[in-house]
DNA sequence: TGTACATCAGTGAACGCGCGTTCACTGATGTAC
DNA sequence: TGTACATCAGTGAACGCGCGTTCACTGATGTAC
């Protein structure tokens, strides 16, 4: 743990690291830059010298939980190439899984207290991971045989409140148990039932 | 501000006004009960002779708002007693409406770190506000004359994350103006796919 | 190949801050007789 | 109606804590000539 060298090499990087297992340990307000200071084996006002402040390095951990967020939710996308409800499906279990498996980041990266305003980074790759739902959504739409099909950015919106809204009431220590199945199972019902109006069962 | 008694006649219920102030300007994680004290004039000490700690004021605020959130739900319910459809969409707006109006609170209610199970008063209110969305989805789906329809209590927990979604999502200063159109819009589409697969437009 | 020097990336000490909670205490209230 | 006394609801001081951030500084690195 302790370091040999007065410069460390990469600290930014050491810093992003265990920012990501202190946010899993304490949560994001138990985050303190000098807790993180101190797992990396360095003085309080280094992390300083690599981010104006506490909540930028918040910022840089959520824009890379928003960019796996987005690889991932891609990959569970092309694993079903053929049929656009399964895609959609796969596209939103994939977010449920990374809000169970990554519970702290994915509270930070929703954190409706965030000033994400001023980090436009942020909004962006947070921009990026949607789009890939609403591409999804698109596709669907577009074959979609309903009388009135809502707009494609819509469907994307509903899917992502929907999701969301499951992973922040049933996942965590907090939801767990108080639910007569699986988030998941939850998720996937809701899904079923609101893509069956867009008509795509074909 | 300033007391002229030294006994206050009813410091509880004020430092409970005190507290839904203070955490309207803070926010839950600047909530502070020695500010608390302070706002209603009294020393830091005294609050405790009416909460075992900081984590009690949070958890009787919540539980407050959660009967109100029911009350609420309640009546919108009753404001559309023909048809269900309408009555379940009266009862999500009135959440949603809610969780914009009482911003804070709202997040407090919620609040996914919040130790719940330790103040089972907050879990049952939570639990009655539930129940209220439960009952109007146990009509709707009575009435349905879908194929497979779906639990009513998985209705109602598809409408009620559905709701919370939208809300934690896009209401507030950091989700405002991110959405084409208002939170209201977006939660009555998604309602609206989500029930016409139901069956119960007659 | 060697050296002067600019720049980078750390240090360590300090500032100022506020918090949650406990404790022995005291002033006020109300009740029993 | 008056008084002793138990109880209640406050006080004020203190403990121990940790934080974010800034500042002048210094040790290490690398580059130009």
């Amino acid at each position: 743990m302790a370091r040999e060298q007065y410069h460390h090499g990469n600290l930014r990087e050491a810093l992003i690291q265990a920012a990501l297992v202190l946010i899993a340990e304490r949560g994001i307000s138990g985050f303190a830059v000098a807790e993180l200071a101190r797992a990396v084996g360095v003085s309080a006002a280094a992390p300083y010298r690599h981010f104006r402040d506490r909540d930028a390095v918040l910022a840089e951990v959520s824009r890379r939980g928003f960019e796996a967020l987005e690889a991932e939710m891609r990959a569970a996308l092309l694993s079903r190439p053929t049929d656009p409800v399964a895609a959609l499906e796969a596209c939103a279990q994939s977010h449920l899984a990374f809000a169970g498996r990554e519970g702290p980041v994915y509270g930070a990266m929703f954190d409706p207290h965030f000033p994400i305003t001023a980090h436009p980074d942020l909004a962006r790759a947070r921009d990026a991971a949607l789009a890939v739902l609403r591409g999804a959504a698109q596709t669907a739409c577009d074959r979609s045989r309903a009388a009135r099909r809502p707009p494609a950015r819509m469907v994307a919106l509903h899917i992502w409140a929907l999701t969301h809204g499951v992973a922040t009431l049933y996942l965590g220590p907090s939801g767990a148990g108080q639910l007569p199945m699986t988030p998941a199972d939850l998720l996937e019902a809701g899904m079923l039932v609101y893509l069956q109006s867009l008509a795509l069962t074909d």
